[in-house]
DNA sequence: CTCATGTATATTATCGACAATCTGCCGGCC
DNA sequence: GGCCGGCAGATTGTCGATAATATACATGAG
């Protein structure tokens, strides 16, 4: 295996940057000693470093068995994205709430990223942007947990995208993620939870080649407190 | 220090359970030779164990001097809250859509425990079963990661609660719970949602002593898509 | 041929000892 | 008296070695 120096940034976490970064692929097995030798530190360290992505769900530890890297089936996607949804879109409402010109700027900023990699036709760059941009959304909402949980669903997410690298339709995407920076700044955060909402489930659910289901469907487009408890079955559709 | 053996249950995590029980305080040092002295362990399980409760933050660990039981400020619980506001609400529609009468039986179930400490005045286990039907819910919501952040954020909410034992009016606790699960029962997702999102977070606030701020206000009262976007919705399929 | 059983091997789990580092204190110096 | 540097103690960080355990394979009985 070749260059594995980076891994030792400690301060952001260790093995997690190679695991999402796609260093280390699903499946893949992840032995104490190997690691520990290629990195010139002991395994205690080492140990307790993977004890973070193990608690994350990006590596599955048995005892005797070696840890291996997770590899997250449609189902646990399906569950990643509807959370990922629910916090970003939170974030994105509390953003449009805030009126921060200075914030609005810098996520001006990043789209304006996102617009020039995709002119430049640079898909890589471009979906780098564009997570960035998604990931201060969150940050921009001033609320840790917020941002750590993203970060958690992010780093899952990541790690199935490196196996079935998906068709991306970036011109959706990139009028999409401008719907939603409009919102901001108009200031609209019902709307803003609304898009981010539905932009990241829609995607997720192409990705995963699925049909959005009536309960999911219900949550990205009803209102809040609707208070007309429909008792007839009309959303037993599937 | 007393007994601590029961720390030894390791699956649900080590010393998780003893800060959040309350056996360690807010502020309170804990020294790993200390520790896995008492409980008769080596350091190293020890400081693998503690990397647990590190993550979620419910100890501080500086090098050098050791860890700290966290204590959370006002200003943590607001963000705390929000964010469990926003997990178990969502949690709360998803199992009201579902419409699964085990489910509501079980729930119901939890909910007769809490209304039989309350006609027997006992507080601790009213809180104790309180605390059981909303983790309950997150559970039945079948999304593991809203279970997950639910407990991380409900960890770190009971230890500050530890500090500062609030006044809880029992009989609106009780009342709200009611309300819930007769949301519940009447399949009212976005009636469940909301009654949970106002719940947690008029009690939180309480508890911290603040008023409700507006943006909160917006997004616990706002519906999701307000049907009046400024500008036309540019929503479109990917 | 199939299945149970025992054995070798790979890998994690734990331990005790040592190194690195931070804190607080004490004494000397200005 | 106040400031600076060094010294001692406490505590975490790291290491190499050993114990525990699960897997895979070979072996033999039915």
């Amino acid at each position: 295996m070749g260059d594995l120096s980076f891994l030792l940034n400690r301060p952001p976490s260790l093995t997690e940057a190679a695991i999402v970064s796609g260093h280390f692929k699903s499946g893949q097995r992840v032995i104490e000693n190997e690691l520990s030798e290629m990195l010139g530190i002991s395994r205690a360290p080492l140990r307790e470093a993977l004890r973070a992505p193990a608690k994350e769900g990006l590596v599955e530890v048995r005892r005797s068995r070696g840890a291996i890297v997770a590899s997250p089936t449609a189902d646990d996607i399906e569950h990643l994205v509807v959370f990922r949804a629910l916090v970003e879109g939170a974030a994105a409402r509390f953003v449009a709430f805030r009126r921060d010109r200075k914030v609005l700027k810098r996520l001006g900023g990043i789209f304006a990223a996102i617009e020039d990699a995709h002119r430049h036709n640079d898909g890589q760059t471009f979906l780098q942007h564009v997570w960035d941009f998604h990931g201060s959304l969150c940050a921009e909402s001033q609320n840790p947990f917020l941002l750590q949980s993203w970060n958690i669903a992010g780093n899952l997410t990541r790690l199935y995208m490196h196996r079935a690298v998906p068709t991306i339709n970036f011109e959706a995407v990139l009028a999409n993620n401008r719907a939603i920076l409009r919102a901001l700044e108009n200031e609209s955060p019902a709307e803003a939870e609304s898009l981010v909402r539905s932009l990241i489930l829609r995607l997720a659910y192409q990705l995963i080649e699925r049909e959005i289901p009536a309960s999911i469907q219900e949550y990205v487009t009803r209102p809040l407190a609707s208070g007309a408890p429909r008792k007839k079955s009309s959303a037993r559709k599937a």
